[in-house]
DNA sequence: AGCACGCCGACT
DNA sequence: GTCGGCGTGCTC
């Protein structure tokens, strides 16, 4: 009987591919072991074995595999499934999903080694020049990699020469397989075995008087390891002597010392005593019970809790619960929100059961939190991390916690998989029958509609901790201020007042402006006004090139107004409007007060964002200047007062949510004042005062927000209604693009009809050399999701068999929102 | 996606 | 003449 197995390679193709493997092999490898395996030429790769069978391939020879990677698998079947899932869902192969997935570490690479054919005489004049370079470098070096070839030829294209050698059978190639996971070995030391003894021990040390330095280092050694009985560490020792590395190495040499290593992990938690987890406060109480409730018919509950109402209290009692019976817990966060203060109060509690896991943490590091899920270690019972922690091999998984569940950074974009690890978790929760809780103070449209269609269960916190209030929103009209004349730069004389106010009572503000985006919307500086499509809900952007407004959803074009539609002013603005600059007139505002300002460019280093915060929190800044980032999970005690200083670039956002991340944006935003005793102020500066969103934000009326934008996605046939697709295409060629994209559009609405829309160019149509065009397919509640993708997967499938637009690359997005 | 092969213009 | 550009096809 003949042995096959299939295996997932991480390359973005379609199909797995099958190597023949022994008996023996067949024995020993398990689903979900690594292999190395040739493909290709002469390229060797980690692969999956995603199945083993004896079913020969028809149609081919199957290789056979290089070399089996794992003793046991490093993924675990329920993960398979998840990936099955994920990569029928979001229309990508597995092979993207590995990639995804594995810690780059697990994902070995080969090297091509060149090597002397020893066993053959070489007539070195049939080489030539390059050729006897290379040939005579191997007289010196047993081996030779690619790039060293490129020094020493000094060109790019090394590969013909190396053909030739390997012709006249000069040289040999090898493929050589590196595993990049390696242990983090500590170097210990202790004295040599010889030196046990009382009588030699002093024989030493008097033999080392001549060497001071190495005579303390000796006593230093003793000292330590009578003082802690634990075996020494030589950075330890280097430091508690003041000795340099040198004078250790020596004493090493002669025979003095013995060093060793011991493996050790590189997250470590030294953290005190836990604490025991709060008293929760009637209001957290009820809702708790509230879940527990609701998760005995619903496996998803959505718990919407204003701001500051200790949402993270019930997260810790759910928690505990979990890890009490056993089970594994997994808290997903943005990865903006994944600060220190949150990792440190949940270690607080729960101590080194917490292993924390995101994109900052080395591959090294991520292999370890990978190999104690895996192994059910007791440091990574609770895991921490960011969307990709939903790949972790999880063996018991019994909770799934997605704070900040409105949060559009749990959607990956770039590369394949662009999987949403909100909805993914569900899924990954399905397959453990695990409890999903979503939390949120501003839930996304499509969480609160399926709680309210009762698929997830629901639970509110309307109160916040302590009893604090929600703070006063105020809405300041700058369009009359503008008018009257009562505007000092981007300052009301209203905020101007409560700024001087706040300070004078020694407390801080934050002043936020939000990242304008990068298409301008034009806005008329007398009324406010932003011109809007008038098939879809969103503003037009102005195209500098024609001069004309546009649509970026369904492609309406006008041209540029010359005075605005509303009121007729002729002054259109269209210029954005930076943190720097809020920031400079604040100094000049409060030249005696500290000013900081926190965006994309001041936080750019590693811990720039933490120097910022913690400058904030001790209070050596007076007032923030700050993005987007300032909203997200932060918790400062002494902000009374927030301005945002003007709401309605981001309410003429041209996105279909534009209202809806608006309306949570403000409210995160207002949910940094006053946390403690004092009533919180937060002052929005808008020319629209009476725009619904606004006057919903004003009052926290959620739940009118959402009935209002939910009416308008009916009407719009917008997601939660709606399904969406957006398909892109990308080429440097934007005749090519242009025509490939129109084929595709076509023969998609020979299927769907007017759920079609575009091609369009997107706002910026060209990045990176390559010209845009987008598709955006609708997909009713009732119509069939899997029938829909299987028909646009037909639909390309013989898109890319036309040759000339085979060079057209095509990107499929599944609820690109 | 890589990567090799093959065909065509630009230079030592 | 070769070097290197890119279009085309294939990977078990």
């Amino acid at each position: 009987m003949q042995y096959f197995i299939d295996v997932i390679i991480p390359v973005p193709l379609k199909k797995l591919f099958t190597y023949s493997i022994t008996i023996s092999e067949a024995d020993f490898l398990k689903v979900g072991m690594r292999v190395a395996v040739p493909f290709g030429k002469s390229k060797i790769y980690t692969g999956i074995v995603a199945k083993i069978h004896t079913v020969p391939p028809l149609a081919y020879e199957a290789k056979e595999i290089h070399q089996i990677l794992d003793d046991v698998p490093i993924v675990t079947e329920s993960q398979l499934k998840l990936w099955q899932w994920i990569s029928s869902y979001y229309m990508c192969t597995l092979g993207d999903i590995m990639r995804a997935a594995l810690p780059s570490a697990f994902i070995l690479e080969s090297e091509t080694i060149l090597s002397r054919n020893k066993t053959k005489t070489i007539d070195e004049s049939i080489l030539k020049d390059d050729e006897f370079l290379v040939f005579e470098a191997l007289q010196y070096q047993t081996s030779l990699k690619i790039h060293d070839i490129m020094n020493i030829l000094d060109k790019k294209n090394v590969l013909p020469v190396i053909k030739r050698l390997i012709e006249k059978e000069a040289i040999f190639l090898e493929e050589e397989v590196y595993e990049k996971y390696k242990p983090k070995l500590v170097r210990y030391v202790k004295l040599h075995s010889d030196f046990t003894s009382e009588k030699a021990l002093q024989d030493l040390l008097e033999s080392l008087n001549r060497a001071p330095k190495q005579h303390l280092v000796v006593m230093t050694l003793f000292m330590l390891s009578s003082k802690t009985k634990r075996p020494i560490k030589v950075s330890e020792l280097t430091e508690e002597s003041k000795a340099s590395s040198a004078i250790v190495k020596s004493l090493i040499d002669k025979g003095v010392l013995e060093e060793y290593y011991i493996q050790t992990d590189r997250i470590q938690y030294d953290g005190a005593e836990n604490e025991s987890s709060k008293q929760l406060n009637a209001y957290q109480e009820k809702a708790l019970g509230e879940i527990k409730e609701s998760f005995a018919s619903h496996h998803v509950t959505l718990l919407h809790g204003v701001t500051s109402s200790g949402k993270t209290e019930v997260y810790v009692k759910l928690i505990e619960e979990a890890v009490k019976k056993g089970k594994q817990v997994l808290y997903l966060l943005p990865e903006i929100a994944l600060t220190t203060q949150l990792i440190t109060r949940l270690q607080n509690y729960f101590g080194e059961q917490v292993s924390v896991f995101h994109s900052k943490y080395s591959s090294n590091e991520r292999v370890e939190v990978w190999n104690n899920v895996l192994e059910s270690k007791a440091k990574a019972k609770i895991i921490l991390g960011a969307r990709s922690s939903i790949f972790l091999p999880f063996t018991n998984l019994g909770l799934i916690i997605v704070d900040e569940e409105h949060e559009q950074s749990f959607k990956q974009f770039d590369p394949a998989p662009r999987y949403h690890a909100r909805d993914t978790a569900i899924v990954l929760a399905n397959i453990w029958q695990a409890q999903v809780l979503l939390g949120s103070a501003t839930p996304s449209l499509e969480s609160y509609f399926n709680a309210k269609q009762n698929k997830y269960g629901f639970v509110e916190i309307n109160k916040r901790y302590n009893n604090v209030l929600m703070p006063d929103i105020e809405l300041v009209d700058i369009k009359e201020a503008r008018k009257k004349k009562r505007m000092k730069g981007h300052f009301s004389e209203r905020l101007v007042l409560e700024m001087t106010e706040t300070l004078q009572e020694g407390h801080q503000i934050i002043l936020f402006q939000n990242r304008r985006g990068f298409s301008p919307v034009v806005e008329c500086v007398t009324c406010g006004n932003s011109p809007q499509c008038p098939n879809c809900d969103v503003s037009l952007t102005y195209h500098q090139y024609r001069n004309q407004l546009r649509c970026h959803y369904c492609g309406y074009v006008m041209a540029m107004l010359r005075e605005c539609m509303a009121c007729g002013s002729h002054e259109l603005d269209r210029k954005g409007l930076g943190t720097e600059q809020i920031e400079a007139e604040v100094k000049m505002l409060f030249p005696d007060k500290k000013v900081a300002r926190m965006d994309l460019d001041t936080t750019r280093g590693k811990y720039g964002y933490e120097k910022i915060i913690t400058a904030f929190e001790q209070q050596e800044v007076d007032i923030l200047v700050g993005t987007q980032m300032l909203t997200k999970g932060l918790d400062f005690r002494n902000v009374k007062l927030v301005g945002v200083m003007n709401a309605d670039n981001m309410l003429n956002f041209p996105d279909f949510r534009a209202h809806e991340r608006s309306f949570q944006l403000l409210l995160q935003v207002a949910g940094r004042a006053g946390r403690t005793d004092i009533r919180g102020k937060v002052l929005i500066q808008t020319y629209n005062p009476y725009h619904n969103i606004l006057q919903q934000v004003s009052t926290n009326n959620y739940i009118e927000m959402f009935n209002e934008q939910i009416n308008d996605r009916y009407n719009f046939k917008y997601p939660p209604v709606y399904k969406q697709i957006k398909i892109t295409l990308k080429h440097k060629d934007y005749i090519k693009v242009d025509t490939a994209s129109n084929w595709l559009a076509k023969s998609l609405r020979n299927v769907f009809d007017s759920y079609v829309l575009g091609p369009e160019s997107p706002p910026i149509s060209r990045i990176r050399n390559q010209f845009h065009k987008n598709i955006l397919i609708k997909i009713p509640k009732n119509q069939s999701l899997s029938k829909t993708k299987e028909a646009i997967i037909k639909i390309n499938n013989s898109f890319s068999s036309i040759k000339d637009f085979r060079s057209v690359r095509v990107i499929l997005n599944v609820d690109n929102f």
